[in-house]
DNA sequence: ATGAAAGCGCTAACAC
DNA sequence: GTGTTAGCGCTTTCAT
């Protein structure tokens, strides 16, 4: 079939250790032979079989990354760029979509017990004691992406501080009647970013009453269940009924939404109430999703690209030495202004508004 | 290390090639043993080795995917597609990014020559004629997705039919003053879809004289090369050029984008100018990209997620015979009215607006 | 039906 | 330096 080390070790006259070597381009080897070796990989347009490279070096070369069916900007920008700097280290990426539990655990099973892959990076997921324990066994390199877990590696983003942002940019701009839009409450980055929020009205002698969390716990329907009800849809419902059984206010409003698509939701069931944004109401979002430059939605940018960058790093860190201790690393966001929050005058181009930046 | 056949094969007491067997569900096994050596399976929690099953098997149960690197929701839900196809199938998916041509044929030459997958699915890009006689020297299962070689089998969505179908609603409205918004012209998918917009317009008895032909071409600057010139930037800079050196149209004017990312470009640039949409300007786009809706973009959809399970189900074929005659699909686009034609009330709910329905 | 043995294509330890 | 050999963990004849 295809050519091997050992036509190649035939027609150079060598053996096969020594195409190995030149292979692997081991130092010992003199510059004459290499020479010749080479020469003949060239003729024969040589090159490994990966598989049995694999099997013989028990390593894959390979990282698997495990995503929630990647709907929307944060996840295709986060994917882009771990598999950019994956293949800047010459490793491949396995591509486990995962749109349910279910199937999460199936393609962490499979990682972890066929041997495909090096390690794992786990993205927007928690990760389940049981697998925890095997991968520790297994000495299975892991690292969590936009997500924690204490004895991994992980890398996230200061939702506290970003959620702390939102508001605190509005208050500057003057706004002194904040809602927070959020998705299920239970969810830890709804908790989180409630709590940032908060902090940043309580700095400002302000409060945030009850009746000015909109949460899409009040949603019914399934669509509206989906992604911890951080979904458009739900913004859409959540805002809508929010603004039935809210009085028509009587000084400018923002809503803080702690998702772009939320927001955007959020915008439509505005508009159809007959306000206006920024002038009737503010919104300021959460992520910089792609639609916000176009929808002119000021929000918090989560840095995606950094993020997948340094999982990758990490993830090369951990290859190398499977022994160090796992490290948390806390992204900062960003504030980027744009129209929704009528600030387009007093804070000019604070922020480039262009992706593909950091 | 982990645990292996043979120590399977000792527990149970019986000999690696029945173990083996038992693993690859032969028929010829006595059911008494199938079921102790099973039970010996559970009991270790076994599961074989995917780089040794590989190299024995000569198969190696992946696909490689070259894709532009995606941005946009069409390759998304495109890669979202056969990702999820060839799970079901139990395939793993190596996932190639490319940005640049070189890296494509690096990707290309990888999955080639390194044997790490059973065939690839390449992505909206054209195949070097080396890279084809390659293929089949090799006997590497090929298909082209949203592209086209006359040997290899294909999945192709019927942009003629597309383009055409665009303008043709557009008269239907009573549009009598269409203009045509598109990348490079020498790009193939600008012209297919100048042909079939062309045919629209002179079955009404109408011509689509030069000028109203706005293309990527008279945009200067490197962003508006990206991506042939489908691309935001150059959607906005072509359509501003149009509106400065067009006379403020006497009657109603609609435009057909080829794609819907300049589409949004040339919303912006038509707002820009104090226009509106579509009392002033109709714009209708392609692709119906996750904006679109949002957008309240008419335009015209490229069934993504059929193209991803059709291409997948291609594959397991031609990977069950690598000889069959090449088979070009082309499937057929649909179009989504929303308000950017002011068809709304003419032409209501003519189609689903939400995604994921095929 | 099942065990033994010969690969699959490579790496790495061991000789010389 | 370089050739030889023994694995890596499985599949698959070939006997029996």
């Amino acid at each position: 079939m295809a050519v091997t080390i050992y036509e190649v070790a035939k027609k150079a006259g060598v053996g096969i250790g020594t195409v190995s070597r030149v292979l692997n381009d081991s130092p010992q080897i003199s510059p004459a032979t290499r020479a010749k070796v080479l020469k003949v990989i060239k003729e024969l347009n040589f090159q490994p079989h990966a598989m049995a490279q694999s099997l013989a070096r028990r390593k894959t070369h390979t990282i698997g990354v495990v995503v929630p069916f990647f709907t929307g900007y944060f996840y295709v920008e986060l994917l882009r760029s771990i598999q950019r700097a994956l293949s800047q280290h010459k490793f491949d990426l396995i591509l486990y979509g995962v749109d349910d539990l279910q199937k999460r655990d199936a393609s962490l099973k499979r990682a972890l017990q066929q041997r495909r892959v090096d390690g794992v990076l786990l993205v927007s997921m928690n990760l389940a004691e049981n697998f925890a324990v095997e991968f520790q066994r297994r000495r299975l390199p892991l690292a969590l992406v936009d997500a924690y877990y204490d004895q991994f590696d992980s890398i996230t983003v200061n939702n506290q501080e970003g959620a702390y942002s939102a508001p605190h940019h509005l208050i500057r701009l003057g706004y002194r009647h904040i809602a927070m839009l959020t998705g299920h409450f239970e969810s830890i980055p709804a908790q989180t970013r409630l709590h940032g929020c908060q902090r940043a009205l309580q700095e400002a002698g302000m409060t945030l009453p009850e009746g000015m969390i909109i949460t899409s716990d009040t949603v019914l329907g399934e669509a509206a269940r989906l992604n911890d009800g951080f979904n458009q849809e739900a913004g859409y419902l959540a805002m809508r009924n929010f603004l039935a059984h809210q009085p028509r206010p009587d000084c400018p409003l923002a809503v803080f939404a702690t998702s772009d698509i939320q927001a955007i939701g959020a915008i439509k069931a505005v508009k159809e109430s007959g306000l206006r944004i920024p002038d009737d109401i503010a919104i300021i979002g959460f992520d910089d999703i792609e639609f916000a430059e176009y929808a002119g939605l000021t929000t918090v940018r989560q840095p995606m690209a950094e993020m997948g960058l340094k999982a990758v790093e990490r993830m090369m860190a951990l290859l190398e030495n499977a022994d160090l201790a796992p490290e948390h690393v806390r992204l900062d966001t960003k504030l980027v202004v744009r129209e929704s929050c009528g600030a387009a005058k007093l804070q000019p181009a604070l922020v480039q508004s262009s992706p593909h930046l950091n």
